[in-house]
DNA sequence: TATAAAATCTCTAGTTACTAGAGATTCAAG
DNA sequence: CTTGAATCTCTAGTAACTAGAGATTTTATA
């Protein structure tokens, strides 16, 4: 029989031991039998579901889309519950992507504004970030 | 003497009430006056320091980011130091961009594969996207 | 002016996904 | 059998708020 004490699945996975002590405590993973000194002993299916849980953690999915995810591997025939998760997933990553990229935007300008006052001690020709920052009109693009 | 109560700074900044006086707590907000009744009376320079805070949080920045630029702020030469951490916060976002591209393409390419099995009720061919969550080396491209 | 309703007060605890540390115990090697 | 490494549980800390309890104050109306 294969087992793992905690150190060793960690090194095989990549993941920190407090954290696959965590990942138990939430329900993630299935408690380990234990040895009579109350020591975890993992075996392989430990091992798969903890690369499973690694992978879609980064993929950015929540704990609770994992957890979801999770029960839906476990039954027979899911349908395409678990492809809803992804695509859902997959609209907040392009929200996110439209809301950095945005933000990129400003800040580069910011940073442009900058650089043309650069190298001057006068005053009246400082960055600009601070004055930029303290009126949002000033802003090239929008957000929130 | 204009000064506001704190649900009307909430109302013109758009800043939640419980955030704002967390905002003081955290030292980001000067402490206003107060009545004799012990509530908060706001003159217009929180509502400039508010929105500066709002608009530099809007734009990604830490708290501890937002702190440190009001100190620039409040400094009369900042040279520029406040650009550093604008350069910091844009090199940062484009980090996070990349690597939400990336995870972009392979959630894609995970429903493309469960979509070609779309319709079926064979086990066989059911939704592959637990599938390739259980086993990175089916992933596409790569991630963390 | 009296009263009722709305707003505000402080304080604690919850959120997410871990991470760090204390102090005690157990395991593995020599 | 001893020693050092690994592990155990438990608590608390992180970031940036948010929510709620229970008490008080302000404001508006009668």
């Amino acid at each position: 029989m294969n087992n793992y004490s905690i150190g060793q699945i960690a090194k095989l996975s990549g993941c920190k031991i407090p954290t696959i002590r965590f990942y138990e405590q939430e329900g993630l993973l299935p408690p380990p039998d234990r040895t009579e000194g109350n020591q975890r002993r993992y075996q392989e299916q430990h091992l798969i579901r903890l690369r499973f849980i690694l992978h879609a953690r980064a993929l950015g999915f929540s704990l609770d889309d994992v957890r979801e995810l999770i029960h839906l591997a476990g039954k027979a025939t899911h349908d395409h519950e678990a492809d809803q998760i992804v695509a859902r997933q997959l609209s907040s990553v392009e929200q996110k992507i439209a809301r950095l990229s945005s933000l990129k935007q400003e800040l580069s300008s910011m940073l442009n504004r900058c650089a043309q006052g650069a190298g001057m001690k006068d005053e009246s020709m400082r960055c600009r970030v601070i004055d930029v920052l303290s009126d949002h009109t000033l802003c090239s693009g929008e957000h929130g």
